[in-house]
DNA sequence: CAAAGCCTTTACGTTTACGTAAACGCGAGA
DNA sequence: TCTCGCGTTTACGTAAACGTAAAGGCTTTG
C-alpha cells in the first residue's frame, strides 16, 4: 500500500509526457507531494490521472474533466449543497447518456459500411471480372 | 426532395456560426454549391454537417472525423482497397467500442457518486442534526 | 432612397493543450 | 571527475478550431 510513482513512471505508464502531468498540476488536476524538489505521486494521483485522460478521450475538456473527478469524490456538505450536486450529477449523466447514443449511431453507421463493402467484396471474389481490375481470386483465408 | 439551405439556416439549425461552417468548407468537409456568390447547401452536406458535429461530441479531431465520413460514404474500388477500407472500419469501430467502455465507466463512477450522495441526503432529511447544518426537512416532493 | 438583414472575403486574435528548448540540480557508476 | 539519467523551472512555440472584426455586395421593406 501507499505505493509511490515517479513523474517519469507515470507517463511511461500511461503514454503521455512528463510535461504533460506538469500542466495537469499547474491546472490543480493533480496534487502530487514533493520530496525536496521532486514530484511525488500517490495512487490518489495516479487514479486521477487514469480518470483525466478518459475525460479526454471522451471528448471533455480539462476543465469539464475536472468537474467531473469533483464529482467522483463527493464534498459530504449540507443538504443544499448535496442537491446541488445531485442534479450537476445528473446532468453530467445525461451528458454521458448523449454521447452514448451517439456512439451507438456512428457504430450504426460503421456496420452499414462495413456491410456494403462486405458485399461488395463478396460479388468481387465470386466474378472478379464484375466491378473493377482483377486479383488474387479465393486462395487466401 | 432537393432542399437547399442558406448557410445561416444550418447555423441556427445546429447551434453554430457561419464561420465554423465556412471553416468546415476550408478543410473540404463541406463542398456547398453556389448561387452566384452565396453558399447552397443541400441535405447531403446538412448530414455532413451532422456527423461532424456528432465526431465532435465524441471527442474526434475534425480529421479524424473526415476520415470516419469517408468510410461512411463507401468508394467501391477494386479489391484492395476494399479491403483497406474494412480494416480502416473495424480500426474505427475498435476506437468507438473503447470510447463507449470509457463511457461506462464514467456512467457508474457518476451513479456511485449519485447513490452516496442519496444516501446522505437521506440520512440528513431524516435526523437534519446528524453531520452538517439543518434546513427545511421534509415538506417538499 | 436609406436602413435592415443576409451574405461575402480577408485577416488578425484567442483558447486549449500541450511541445520544445534552455539551463540547471543531483545521485549512481565507470 | 565526468557523464548518464532523471528530475527541475522558465519560457517561448505551436496546432486545432474557431472568434471577431473590417469592409463590402445584394435585396427588400418602410
Amino acid at each position: 500500500m501507499t505505493e509511490t510513482f515517479g513523474i517519469g513512471e507515470l507517463a511511461r505508464e500511461f503514454g503521455v509526457t512528463a510535461r504533460t502531468i506538469r500542466f495537469y498540476e499547474d491546472l490543480g488536476l493533480l496534487t502530487p507531494l514533493r520530496e525536496g524538489q521532486k514530484r511525488v505521486y500517490r495512487g490518489r494521483d495516479r487514479v486521477r490521472l487514469k480518470l483525466i485522460l478518459r475525460g479526454k478521450r471522451l471528448g471533455f475538456s480539462l476543465a469539464e474533466t475536472r468537474e467531473m473527478i469533483e464529482l467522483y469524490d463527493a464534498p459530504a456538505g449540507e443538504v443544499g449543497q448535496l442537491r446541488l450536486f445531485r442534479d450537476k450529477i445528473a446532468a453530467k449523466r445525461a451528458e454521458l447518456d448523449g454521447k452514448r447514443r451517439d456512439i451507438e449511431a456512428a457504430l450504426a453507421d460503421l456496420d452499414r459500411a462495413e456491410e456494403r463493402c462486405r458485399a461488395r467484396l463478396g460479388e468481387l471474389e465470386d466474378r472478379p471480372a464484375t466491378g473493377a481490375g482483377a486479383e488474387a481470386p479465393g486462395l487466401g483465408g
